[in-house]
DNA sequence: GGTTGTTGTAATCGAATGATTACTTAAATC
DNA sequence: GATTTAAGTAATCATTCGATTACAACAACC
């Protein structure tokens, strides 16, 4: 009764120097999940919620599109997978920094710092969190990720989560960092600024716009190398 | 040779009680571009540029989606104009607090001002102008508006006018206003932080969650009240 | 060696959407 | 009052996209 269609794609040369095979290699579905999920960071970091497609998400992680469908269920799942991956990242990260400080084990990254700030805790982990949130960017897509849930508030299910994404990061900054409500403002307005900045692509003007340089200078000091070179390797990666 | 086909929609009653006409009034083109515009910059504010039709803003405006793609072209050029509105807003009203400052007319309002803040002018037209600032949020869009762009920056011609549009501002605050590019740095972040606020809609759990209250007043101050009547406005609008 | 579950794809479907075409109707002009 | 111009819509088209279905192939197990 069934139709028989052998596959039989091509007798001769089954993969003649084609980059991507036909069908992915077989890998078990939770390592797949990451590599999803890692496409999609990078497809809806650059691209937003509304911007991008599911397609372009299978096509990042080199499989085909009802797969990515399948495993997550709805493109908005995975959207939000992506998201509370990202905001771990990034929660993950800073309390790193502050167990490090805690344990002492930073004290050639103080020397660093500039003498201008203060030597209380706050102070000192207000600096040493800057500085690993610039590292972030390297990370592709985390910073931008959370950047576009920020503005899709209007989307129910994201707008729920990055809200209360969003209010996490700043009860990490004034509870377990010890910032005080201002500092904590200032930091985060810090943060957004610099996303803002990435999130136009300034760094691309670098050294064609004096404008963009003394910005990007004033704004990211020490973290600029850093956010240069990811911009860089990011525009090369298209 | 032409089919005759008469509209005659309804001999009897014409226009029954609905509040939409089948045909808009007609009004000059000019008169009709300004009000698609206002109706585009709520939309595109509210879903960004990917995750809005030409559709909706044309329901926004109260006339047909042909309409307004041949009033623009494209649904890109449409962005771009209200955008170019958005951008030409703020600019405006900067420029006005500057003029009204350096013109003596703002006495009171330097009265009320938080006495910690210096004398001179760079620091009063911050506070000023921060205000200002805060007061778009009324007009329905602006900012977000903005934001929108910020997040664009893939989409070539998006991201090149967002990237302009931002260094413009910065030149404004920096060489209009004075500020220092630090100053102007931190004036840009608390605008970033408190657009982000607004993007996630946080006013919504204002009373209804201790860290989002405290984190909006620390922002927001003086500004409170005026965002949170925007923000009550805006979800009666839905 | 057959059975069964897991990993993956091709084909396709229906809805949404930007754009186009052809038309209608009201107003201005001669 | 006929003609022309301006303002506006209905109908429709070609794509795109998220999701579904049905199937293929490899691996593990008995």
């Amino acid at each position: 009764m069934s139709s028989v269609v052998k596959k039989t794609e091509g007798a001769g040369a089954p993969e003649a120097g084609a980059s991507r095979q036909a069908t992915a290699e077989r890998i078990p579905a939770a390592q797949r999940r990451e590599l999803i999920l890692d496409a999609a960071s990078g497809v809806f970091a650059e691209r937003g919620y509304a911007g991008s497609t599911t397609d372009r998400v299978a096509k990042a992680a080199g499989i085909s599109q009802p797969y990515v469908v399948r495993m997550f269920g709805t493109k908005e799942t995975l959207f939000l997978e992506a998201l509370d991956r990202a905001h771990g990242k990034l929660l993950g990260r800073f309390r790193e920094v502050i167990a490090a400080y805690d344990a002492g084990e930073l004290t050639e990254q103080l020397q660093q710092l500039d003498p201008a700030v203060g030597s209380g805790r706050p102070e000192q982990l207000k600096q040493l969190m800057a500085i690993a949130y610039a590292d972030l960017v390297e990370d592709r897509g985390i910073l931008m990720m959370l950047m576009q849930a920020f503005v899709s508030g209007h989307e129910p299910a994201i707008g729920a989560r990055a809200r209360e994404g969003f209010l996490s990061i700043y009860r990490l900054v004034r509870d377990e960092a010890g910032l005080s409500p201002e500092a904590a403002r200032d930091f985060l307005a810090q943060g957004m600024l610099m996303n803002t900045l990435i999130g136009i692509r300034l760094p691309d003007l670098y050294e064609q716009d004096p404008t963009a340089d003394e910005l990007l200078e004033c704004t990211l000091r020490s973290k600029l190398p850093i956010v240069l070179k990811a911009s860089k390797a990011q525009l090369r990666a298209g």
